[in-house]
DNA sequence: GTCTATAGCCCGATAGAC
DNA sequence: GTCTATCGGGCTATAGAC
């Protein structure tokens, strides 16, 4: 049939087209930015189908969220596996963090950038997902045996996290030029110094 | 005359009482979420006065933005006078940001969260104003007398000062829950120990 | 499932009286 | 300088053919 011929084998793949697409653009101009008809002309995928998919604008921003998250989760996992002690681990996760800087900005930017609860209504903020609760809960542990010191716990993991985070931005935005790999060791040196004993 | 009776008797007033409510509006819901309905509504301040004023949204958004930049580097200036070595510097950098984050949590908000570059047409990023630079200056003066210590002091100056916003980010987010006057001295001290020799 | 066409809404900006 | 009324445009979301 003629409808059959212009259907498209495999509909996951406008899903996919649709969600990487709408990803780069958030990232690039901003969730508010971004219209339909945009996402529409980038993905080739019609406004019927995002529609069909998705329900709305806002349902497409919170699956994006949450594959986003689920992705690093599972990576920050895949990495912890075999690091035994405290110090490993933190190395473990700015390193990942670095990583992925490095190697998928738009993922990175997107984490860092996108103020979600902006749009997504009762969105938890990122440093409330279950990557950034690990290294509270970590650098807790840290503190019981000795290995870091503070007095305050949280504010610890603020400042590790912070202290990584930052330099990522500054080198996004110009400032630190260098590429993010050669930086690795002194980006851990400071992080670390911030928490360890 | 009936016009005259009507003209409030200040013109600046309404001025500023747009400027305040505006930063307000965007710091609650972004750039975007605000129209100039809503400014007008919550300022009691007309369409036509506003774009009497301003000009335009953008123009409008540009003015708060350049104000609230001045203002921070007043309060600065004022901080830093006074205090002679590297490290009594940082320190009153780091009080001056714990400080305004809880007296004026609009101000820090509006620095801290909103993406200027994403509706100001070529604007600096907030790490590049005059306050970050002199962070960079006088952690690299500080690298240099040897106070402090790191291989590359851009790097440096980024966990400083990731390390204290990250916290008044988490703060502000509801995971670290205690005032933050009651913190500074934690915040201060994994701040600097990610710094110094 | 996918498309095109369009309804219906609200926004930014302007016009023109006062 | 300040107001109200309104225009043109672009948006989200829907309708209905295929």
């Amino acid at each position: 049939m003629e409808a059959q011929r212009l259907r498209k084998i495999d509909p996951q793949e406008k899903v996919r087209a649709v969600l990487t697409t709408a990803r780069r653009l958030f990232v690039e101009h901003g969730y508010h930015s971004v219209s339909i008809p945009m996402i529409v002309r980038e993905s080739r995928v019609s406004t019927g189908a995002i529609y069909h998919h998705f329900g709305n604008k806002e349902q497409l921003a919170r699956r994006i969220y949450d594959e986003t998250l689920s992705e690093f989760q599972e990576m920050l996992e895949q990495r912890l596996t075999g690091q035994a002690d405290v110090l490993s681990q933190l190395r473990a996760f700015g390193k990942l963090l670095v990583d992925v800087a490095q190697s998928d900005p738009e993922m990175m930017r997107y984490m860092l950038f996108l103020n979600h609860g902006e749009f997504l209504s009762s969105c938890p903020p990122i440093c409330s997902s279950a990557p950034f609760r690990w290294v509270q809960e970590t650098i807790r542990n840290g503190v019981a045996d000795g290995t870091l010191r503070s007095d305050h716990p949280f504010v610890a993991a603020a400042s590790f996290i912070g202290a990584i985070l930052r330099t990522i931005e500054l080198n996004y935005q110009g400032v630190i030029i260098e590429p993010l790999d050669t930086l690795i060791s002194p980006i851990l040196d400071h992080a670390l110094r911030a928490v360890r004993a």
